[in-house]
DNA sequence: ATGGTTTTTACTGCGTC
DNA sequence: GACGCGGTAAAAACCAT
């Protein structure tokens, strides 16, 4: 008696177990990939990779020959279409460029419902009040309009300066840790804008100079400066001097010079490094140095005024820079 | 506020095209 | 003569204290 049901049960569980281990295939088709082009090293069998544990494993003989692949799969498991659809949590992107962060609701113009037919009049008219009153509550307190003009003239200044998506996330970030510490008041919002992206570009690399922050910005460069200090204070922002090198891809494009004078101009600026006349100069006046003696010594003459014009610096500084930087690659040959 | 450093401005002389 | 370049002195700007 008891013999009997024990067995059942048994085979009950063997039962369950199978359904459960067999629906995941169902599901999830590509648990087990076949490397055909690879074979075992022991037995020469054909080789799998098991994404699920990270391994790929020979079907033969069970060798693991790779370990620890990186797994990009879900960490979860579902077993039939509708858990799939409750685990799975990915959605839009976020994005600190968008005040809300892109994920407010947003009510299309088009006068269409899902299936892309036109509303009735009625429907239109209630999608209208709706797009009103959703406006309103989006842009509801002085902090959200302010981030929203905030965003769109970093975008803007981001734009003519031709500074990528990474600098405006960027700059987009520290505005808004300076809107949320309240160091907004007695500044302009064009201003804190301005200096917000001036650190971002520094802080990712691609520097602009102040006076090209200025000629897009609706500030003057001693708001830019004063707010830029105080940011940089106030958010304890590491920033580090610009390095001249950053500059110089920039110029040596501006001015049509080849890649020799840009592997050129940063071998003198790392031989300044060496001879350690970097600290103290300005980044701009190097690289613009650095730009001009290796276009020299490219045989691609480019003029002193025609560099202190893409690199807005005097062609004083270049001069003195570019001795400098020529008499420290003579050492440093 | 101050002093030291760096950059800019303005000017000059030289050589070349 | 215009232009590119090198140099200088003085003014201005910048930075740390």
């Amino acid at each position: 008696m008891s013999d009997t049901t024990i067995r059942t049960s048994d085979a009950e569980q063997t039962r369950e177990r199978q359904s459960i281990e067999s629906t995941p295939e169902a599901v999830s088709t590509d648990e087990q990939e076949a490397n055909e082009n690879e074979v075992c090293p022991e037995c020469s069998g054909s080789l799998v990779t098991d994404s699920e544990h990270g391994e790929t494993v020979c079907r033969d003989c069970g060798l693991v020959v790779e370990e620890n692949e990186i797994d990009r799969g879900p960490e979860w498991r579902a077993f039939n279409a509708s858990e799939k659809d409750n685990k799975s949590r990915v959605g839009a992107p976020t994005t600190n460029m968008m005040h809300d962060k892109g994920l407010s609701t947003n009510i299309g113009w088009q006068d269409k419902d899902a299936y892309g037919r036109s509303l009735s009049s009625s429907q239109r008219e209630k999608m209208q009040r709706l797009r009103t009153w959703n406006e309103r509550f989006r842009t509801r307190n002085s902090k959200e309009r302010n981030l929203k003009q905030a965003l769109g003239e970093i975008d803007r200044m981001a734009s003519a300066l031709g500074l990528p998506e990474n600098v405006r996330e960027t700059a987009s970030v520290i505005y808004r840790r300076a809107l949320d510490e309240d160091l907004l008041p007695g500044r302009s919002i064009e201003g804190v804008a301005t200096a917000s992206l001036y650190a971002a570009a520094r802080q990712t690399g691609t520097p602009r100079s102040i006076d090209e922050m200025i000629a897009v910005s609706r500030v003057d460069d001693m708001e830019m400066t004063r707010t830029y200090r105080y940011i940089i204070r106030e958010l304890k922002l590491e920033i580090k001097p610009a390095d001249p090198e950053s500059y110089v891809p920039r110029f040596v494009s501006d001015l049509d010079l080849s890649e020799e004078v840009e592997r050129g101009a940063r071998e003198l600026i790392e031989d300044g490094r060496q001879a350690g006349l970097l600290s103290g100069k300005s980044p701009v006046g190097l690289a613009a140095a650095a730009v001009y003696a290796a276009s020299l010594l490219a045989n691609e003459k480019v003029t002193q005024s025609e560099v202190s014009e893409v690199a807005s610096i005097s062609e004083v500084t270049i001069r003195n820079r570019y001795k400098e930087l020529l008499e420290a690659k003579q050492v440093a040959a």
